[in-house]
DNA sequence: CTCCAATCTGAACAGTGTTGAGATGCGTGC
DNA sequence: GCACGCATCTCAACACTGTTCAGATTGGAG
């Protein structure tokens, strides 16, 4: 569409959609700006109108991904297999999501992860990490989060499932069987809350000592 | 040293020098290898006789990171504070150790998180893996990983660990208080092998119901 | 129908990774 | 002590990149 024309019409949209197509067919980095605007039949200049870098392009296709990812959590939720209303369940199925989304489209996936676009304003909705929060909210209201443990728990889970969606994503794991990936993630997310749900009955164990980490900072700044 | 000769003596170690200092002055891709071989005094091709191309260099420099980070998570498991020989502690400070170098060092940590130097072969001794794998079995011996909990619980313990990294080495997750850091870390180990650990009890549940991921190949394959 | 502002083009700039032909000098064999 | 081979490095060039800017083109408002 639009073959010939001067103004293209939607050229924006257009130029992310190129991009898109260009980390999956060449990699994260292996693509220009330049053959994304010829791919859409543009001079590279007109880029320029648009986005005021390829940096800029870049995070926009992060932010435009994100949205989608979140909504595409906030479904899988809902579609969570078992009893609708299981917090934990529900949980789960988030994290299947997520994981599984970074394994079937990983050059897109290591764009986004690798942060940037998360910037604090960029109005993302619905947020991945928003969408996580809720469930967790869900999930200590059913009595799954006793007492204090629910705070911070965002950063636990988060890491957790990030942190299995990151190591696909760049080939530092790989599954043979694909259903392998979904019981790991459910193994995850399972042991994470689990853990979560004992904090308390362990809780009154402080943290004892410094870390060899905190060590070399009060070393470094005389402390 | 070396200066004005016409051979330079340790050029590859040299450039790989220039290329860790450039990562930290510049981020971790906002530097070219030009400007590496300039920084050592030496002309861009010259290069090219120590390694097929940048990649190669950046590679290069990730093993050999990662090889000092092995060493060093090594050494923080001996200095680990209270009993020496509480694996749930060596654990912990291998964790705080793991995290506070990605944020200590994060242009670095995120070129040498970003993968791809963990190809299998590459000779990396020690790789930080391996000692997690280690200090895992640890644990086992000392009872505290009971029953069949012990397989693939790397998986589980270096997501954990690795998310945190890369959230914190992407500027995804931020701390006001340095100590935040190895709190969190901790509470991230502690959650992750306690719900290891009360895994056998739960047992008995196997995981029912396909994910939605698993939905969505079930659907492509036609199964 | 005219004109404006948004949009796109074309040519140019400095800088990039990479290559190949030739200069240089270290270490080895005599 | 000396010549010579070969690893090492230089120089010049290639195609390509992101980015800029003066000017051409056009859809839509008045």
């Amino acid at each position: 569409m639009a073959k010939g024309r001067y103004h293209h019409g939607d050229l924006r949209s257009a130029l992310l959609d190129a991009a898109e197509a260009l980390v999956r067919e060449r990699g994260t980095d292996g693509w220009s700006l330049r053959e994304a605007s010829a791919r859409v039949g543009v001079s590279p200049s007109a880029a320029y109108h648009h986005f005021a870098s390829r940096d800029t392009l870049v995070r926009a296709l992060s932010e435009r991904t994100l949205a989608w990812l979140g909504e595409r959590l906030r479904q899988d939720c809902e579609r969570a297999p078992g009893q609708r209303d299981d917090p934990q369940r529900r949980l789960i199925a988030l994290g299947c999501s997520y994981v599984s989304w970074s394994l079937d489209d990983p050059a897109v996936a290591r764009l986004v992860l690798r942060g940037g676009a998360t910037a604090p304003d960029s109005a993302i909705s619905p947020h991945p990490h928003d969408v996580l929060t809720a469930e967790l909210d869900r999930l200590a209201e059913a009595g799954g989060l006793p007492g204090p443990t629910r705070e911070g728990a965002e950063f636990v889970v988060w890491a957790a499932l990030h942190g299995l969606a990151v190591l696909l994503a760049d080939g530092l794991v790989r599954f043979d069987d694909p259903r392998a990936v979904d019981l790991q993630t459910e193994r995850v997310v399972r042991t994470t809350l689990n853990g979560l749900a004992q904090e308390a009955s362990h809780a009154a164990g402080r943290p004892a000592g410094r870390s060899a980490h905190t060590e070399r900072l009060a070393r470094r700044s005389g402390g």
